[in-house]
DNA sequence: TTCAATCATGTAAACGCTTACAAAGCATAC
DNA sequence: GTATGCTTTGTAAGCGTTTACATGATTGAA
């Protein structure tokens, strides 16, 4: 008995063993039309016996989807990631989805995006990871995109799921001024494209402005969701006799900065200068002293975009923008105890 | 002029475009033969003037080659998980494959593994994500896997890569002993069947050997790779009496739990009772005392399992066990200063 | 009893690629 | 000028599914 390359189980396998046709095991499958109990039960049978399982290609090549959402990122880093990946995978795994990562620090060919309209069903597109430009090609094939931690390009619609960063910070320096009293409050902003940290400080200028309190583009400075690079900025800004009641960081990292700068220069947390952060990062609450901060509901979120996702590919229409709410998380770095 | 929906370029569009066959335009794309620079140059002009993009479910049907990499993980959760994922994300990338991920906590159909042969080329499997027989099964049909944070179940020879478990908690309490003087010296396990775990374990029993004290089994709890399972059993040692000089947790979730146990019987670390820990997560350098603890080259290892995976996919044979050292990371939580 | 409707199943044509094989073009060597 | 070999290209057969359509069996109403 020659014994061949252990040939993967077919559908033809199963179809044979079963004595039914393709067509039929097919249909079981995919619960896609009805079979008589007996031939459903021969070929459930067969199945184990042959432990066969569908070649995914061979279901993506003929029945024209994927079952695949593609997720682009530009980095898996920071502290964001995990919980990010976490509630998409979740999110997608409940749709009976796939899940491809896509991470273009490391882009495969050439430039050429290998994403997208071919390999996926839809693509939830995490800030700014992908140009505008790309994304409107995108949408014009009306390829089913959600945006995570963007809004979309002017002039498209295509549907964002984020957090109402302008309100959390708006919340923030509302409960900085009017609980604890400060007047001086510096902000210390994220990268230049990305949006989280846009709306945060307009929150940050609105509450300003809506207490009577004049805005000093002295007390804004660079963060750059670093910590590093916040730690640069205090440093900095101390170092000119730059005074403040407290830094108000649009995300954790820079507020661990700030924190650190403040220590550096013998000065006291929250006694000299309180300092507050954004996004509610596992850390926070271990810091020394214990970082107050906007919690940002990271899981739900990507959850929330995935499901998005999974209407708009079913062809229903979801509202534009989809905004998940904040929470303020008072610990002691604001001096509240 | 009829417009039909708007058809995705397929390899027929770019063959008739560039007035060539669809099987010299698929030899340009895979650069799996030569084509003459005039015949290149039209089928790159037809690729860009249609934006043709290659159909991987096709490709992947036709050539026998997913091009996938599946990672199997029971839970997206943990500091060790970004870490994990950005070595195996870096890896795979780096040697052109896409990374499908599987988390089982979450399967799909009926406990039907959706995963494996037909859909990737290879697997790396996290720890104890996947039971024993699965793996045998796997490996029986000469699948190409890769364990991670795991050996291979006995009588089978599948490649594990991890980290030099036994030598690091080895080294921690060498440390402990040698250079602080601790005598009784508590030991915090995980999870029961996490080899990570037994194999530290192992090191702390082997060190204390070494150095003639005695294994104390009231000295040992269940710290469950978790803060909170950790600070319940510290607690009730502390209650009960138990005395010791430190605490080494087997991991640094472990030991932030054993050290606000500590903290909330009103004793004091480093100066009553030391702790240390093994990952060296984010954290570690953040807590109140820093925390002494080993490192764990977490991203690296991951990376490593992939290039191995790859090196199996190509036929090639690796060596059965790969150990990554790791490396003492001295802080204040260990009393030394 | 007969005709239509319904149900379960089978047949065969896609889906968009890769690749073995064949053919054609064109030097080179005799 | 013909045989030889190499290079470039084309032809067509799959890869393992889904699904439109066809078929035969069964049922129910007239």
């Amino acid at each position: 008995m020659p014994d061949h390359p252990p040939h993967h189980a077919t559908i033809d396998d199963v179809a044979r063993h079963a004595k039914v046709s393709i067509a039929t095991v097919s249909r079981y499958i995919n619960r896609s039309a009805r079979v008589s109990p007996g031939t459903a039960a021969r070929i459930e049978a067969a199945m184990t016996a042959l432990a066969y399982q569908p070649t995914s290609a061979a279901q993506k090549l003929a029945g024209g989807k994927m079952n695949t959402i593609g997720l682009v990122v530009d980095e898996i880093s920071g502290e964001f990631f995990q919980p990010m990946l976490r509630g998409i995978q979740a999110g997608a795994s409940d749709a009976g989805y796939d899940l491809l990562i896509y991470s273009l620090r490391r882009t495969n060919r050439a430039g050429r995006y290998a994403l997208g309209e071919k390999n996926c069903d839809g693509l939830v597109v995490f800030a700014d990871s992908l140009p505008d430009d790309e994304l409107c090609r995108l949408s014009e094939t009306s390829f089913p995109v959600v945006l995570l931690h963007r809004s979309s390009p002017s002039g498209f619609n295509i549907p964002c799921v984020t957090i109402e960063n302008k309100r959390g910070a708006r919340d923030m320096v509302d409960y900085l001024i009017e609980q604890r009293g400060y007047r001086r409050i510096a902000f210390l902003r994220g990268h230049e494209g990305h949006e989280d940290s846009a709306w945060r400080e307009t929150g940050y200028k609105e509450s300003l402005a809506a207490h009577g309190l004049e805005y000093d583009s002295r007390l804004v400075g660079y963060g750059g969701f670093d910590e590093d690079i916040a730690k640069e900025t205090v440093t900095q800004w101390l170092r000119r006799g730059i005074t403040m009641d407290v830094i108000f960081a649009a995300d954790d990292d820079s507020a661990i900065g700030a924190i650190l700068a403040i220590k550096h220069c013998n000065r006291h947390v929250p006694q000299d200068i309180a300092v507050v952060g954004f996004d509610d990062i596992r850390l926070a609450n271990y810091l020394d002293p214990p970082l107050t901060t906007v919690r940002a509901p990271i899981e739900e979120v990507s959850r929330t975009a995935v499901e998005k996702l999974v209407e708009v590919m079913h062809g229903h229409s979801v509202p534009p923008v989809t905004l998940l709410p904040t929470e303020l998380r008072i610990r002691q770095s604001c001096g509240c105890c």
